[in-house]
RNA sequence: UGCCCCGUGGUGUAAUUGGCAACACGCUUGGCUCUGGACCAAGAGAUUCCAGGUUCGAACCCUGGCGGGGCAACCA
């Protein structure tokens, strides 16, 4: 496939802004992207937008590169786990970089370079306040700063108190560099932002090397201009950021074509959160299960929760990018995994909440093996098992009513229903147990020449319900996940309260005793299958194993009986 | 009370830089069916935030309101 084949039709305003630089030649028609992670955290649905916008457009465009970089400035808060979690999804969800893997922390000694350039050029300073009073100093957003008594030291000084800093002659927070521009400019971020600081700190790449760490502002544009970034995406909250990211390369001294930074609007997602802060209260908590936990919007959560990297590529694709903070409908992202995993997963029977039905009829200790197609007519996929049926079978509970309401077309006594790949059973009896009057048991009967078509009186039989072998089924553990929290946005917290009152207690139930048809028994942990009638699951890629299977729901089909009961109760 | 960004059906996005507002999800109804899935068909749903202005003509250009978001870490 050509690059071009791969661009949308409509452009959004990035890609567009792309389109145009391409046409004008401003860059010389090169592409350049970047993945800027910082590995201080597990990747999530909204980084995958990121990675989406960034390796896409690399992709669309001839020659076009996307890197991979870590920005790993803050010793404090990143390691080597993340970067390798990191690196794991994105090449999981599809992503390549090819030689283009780096790491800010590389640059420190080019990055040490250009402070000390900043400082010749009279456009830093080495300040020695402490950290409050630079706070103090640095005004509101309604009063303008004031100077420190330190900025307007000299050229030498600066030189001479930078190079001790890296030495290590002094304490975290003795001193920090500072560009020099402006204490009473408009946007705070341009009130003599603090570019250096020293941090006694060990460094997962670099160890002891340095004591003196760049700050974000002064790193990021000056390792895309290292790397000749072309487009520099980033999302909405750094739209101040610009004016300083521009000042920084501008009084370095790198000349244009030179990077230029965009902002676009983050993802934010129905019924979920999408911040790291949040994400890291919900483990650390045991809100969840950890990071891979199935109900986690991290790449990791959703990976084990079976949700395929396609799906995510093209939810992605779906809603598109622009400048308006926005919250997606989750049923957007739901119909992405259901409209991949349509395809891709073989259908098979699990009976969750078991109900035994004995057919009456059927000869004790026969097993007639019927053959079951795994793909529906619309799937065009080749491929069936064999499904054991005996005179004792399991169905579900739900698919069964003594006293059913209008238009439910399952079980109840006296009435008929098609058994999946199989015959067509009549219910003659519902046994009760004596003491709560529970139903534990259907006696019903089969019609022998319901196999391969209809009655053949013409009658009707509207229900089709899954089914297994009382004999032949595997026991397995079924966990439901649902949406974690109960509320669109959980940040609307009752007053006192914040995002965890949200909570949905019931985002797992956890099935014990629910059944399977036998034909799974050899499939390796990680396969997915649609579950008929019941959803999209995935056999646990961790917990799972052969004699004691787990599976966890995906998502759920959908379901216009569930729209219809709701409706009248 | 400062600066920056942004306002298009319920939701997310389009509208070749001025011409009947399009697509997807969701919703409703019907069809089909051995999955109440999928698929097919139809439908409801928008005063393009408001008010002026420019123009033969404005979602698009101008002005003013109103509304939403971001910014005062030695985080990114």
């Amino acid at each position: 496939m050509e690059p071009s084949d791969l661009r949308p039709d409509s452009l959004d305003f990035v890609r567009a802004k792309v389109a145009e630089d391409l046409k004008t030649g401003r860059y010389g028609g090169r592409v350049v992207t970047r993945f800027p992670p910082e590995p201080n955290g597990y990747p999530h649905i909204g980084h995958a937008k990121s990675c989406c916008l960034n390796f896409g457009i690399a992709l669309e465009n001839e020659g076009g590169v996307c890197h991979l970089r870590f920005d790993d400035t803050n010793p404090e808060t990143e390691d080597i786990k993340y970067v390798e979690a990191i690196k794991q999804d994105v090449r999981w969800l599809g992503f390549d970089w090819g030689e283009h893997l780096y790491h800010a922390s590389d640059y420190f000694e080019q990055l040490y370079d250009f402070a000390v350039t900043l400082i010749q050029r009279g456009r830093a300073y080495v300040d020695s306040l402490s950290e409050e009073k630079i706070r103090e100093y640095r005004g509101t957003v309604n009063k303008p700063g004031r100077a420190s008594p330190y900025r307007d030291r000299s050229v030498e000084e600066n030189l001479d108190l930078f190079e001790r800093m890296r030495a290590g002659a002094f304490t975290d927070g003795e001193h920090v560099l500072r560009g020099k521009i402006d204490m009473a400019h408009p946007n705070m971020l341009m009130r003599d932002p603090v570019l250096y600081r020293i941090r006694h700190a060990s460094h997962y790449r670099r160890g002891e090397e340095w004591c003196i760490y760049p700050l974000y502002d002064f790193t990021h544009c000056l390792s895309d201009a290292i790397e000749n970034i072309t487009h520099s995406l980033c999302t909405l909250e750094f739209e101040n950021n610009r004016a300083l990211y521009d000042w920084v390369l501008d009084s370095v001294g790198i000349k244009p074509p030179r990077p230029e930074q965009t902002e676009f609007a983050r993802l934010d997602l129905d019924y979920t959160v999408l911040s790291k802060r949040k994400l890291i209260r919900l483990v650390e908590d045991g809100h969840v299960d950890g990071w891979d936990d199935p109900r986690m919007p991290t790449i990791a959560g959703l990976r084990r929760r079976g949700v395929t990297p396609e799906a995510i590529r093209s939810f992605c694709d779906m809603i598109g990018i622009d400048k308006v903070n926005s919250r997606v409908d989750m049923a957007k992202f739901e119909y992405a995994i259901r409209n991949d995993l349509n395809q891709r997963a073989p259908r098979v029977l699990c009976v969750l909440r078991p109900l035994k039905v004995t057919i009456t009829n059927f000869p004790d200790g026969e097993v007639e093996m019927l053959d079951g197609s795994y793909w529906p007519h619309d799937v065009p996929k080749q491929g069936s098992r064999q499904l054991p049926f005996s005179r004792e079978i399991y169905i579900e509970r739900d698919d069964f009513m003594e006293d059913p309401p209008k238009k439910y077309f399952r079980l109840a006594p006296g009435r008929e229903v098609r058994l999946r790949h199989s015959y067509i059973i009549k219910c003659e009896e519902a046994v009760k147990d004596p003491e709560d009057g529970e139903v534990v048991e259907l006696l019903c009967t089969y019609d022998p020449e319901t196999l391969s078509g209809p009655p053949v009186d013409g009658r009707k039989v509207k229900g089709t319900i899954h089914w297994v072998s009382r004999s032949h089924a595997l026991p397995c553990r079924v966990r439901l996940y649902d949406r974690l929290f109960k509320t669109p946005d959980p940040e609307e917290a009752p007053v006192g309260e914040d995002f965890t009152a949200n909570l949905n207690p019931d985002s797992l139930v956890v099935l014990q005793g629910s059944l399977i048809e036998p034909s799974v028994a050899a499939d390796p942990p990680g396969t997915r299958y649609q579950f008929e009638r019941q959803g999209y699951f995935i056999s646990d890629p961790l917990d799972s194993e052969p004699g004691a299977l787990v599976f966890n729901r995906t998502v759920t089909l959908r379901d216009s009986w569930a729209k219809i009961a709701a409706r009248s109760s």
